[in-house]
DNA sequence: AGGGTGACCCGCT
DNA sequence: CAGCGGGCCACCC
């Protein structure tokens, strides 16, 4: 039986859901979504569609670095900073635990 | 309209 | 340490 909504969907609510000054890894998100495996896809779906009003921003990969950005890694670092999130110099989120 | 590949990745071997 | 498979979406041809 399937639920019927597609991954976007389900994404678009988790990572619209993030609090400001706080971020997410893409597996979480994914694994909120259903698939954990499925972390390609948030990023794809982002990226082809930045979509207005969703904080992709505060989407980073597991290992603590923000990973890309469709407007540029450095822009999504200011940005995260600008939210209160601490990064290190070599664009490492500091107080992010896995 | 259909097939194929890329993509802001993660975990395992 | 390096390499690859894995599942889902959108775009290109």
């Amino acid at each position: 039986m399937k639920v019927g909504k597609t991954f976007q969907e389900k994404i678009y609510q988790v990572v619209a859901k993030i609090p400001k000054g706080r971020v997410l890894s893409y597996k979480e998100v994914a694994r909120r979504g259903g698939n954990a495996q499925a972390c390609r896809v948030e990023g794809n779906i982002m990226n082809r569609h930045n979509i207005k009003g969703l904080p992709c921003h505060r989407v980073i990969r597991s290992d603590g670095r923000v990973g890309g950005y469709k407007w540029g890694t450095k822009k999504k670092i200011k940005r995260l900073q600008a939210e209160g999130v601490k990064i290190s110099k070599d664009g490492k989120i500091i107080g992010f635990k896995r």
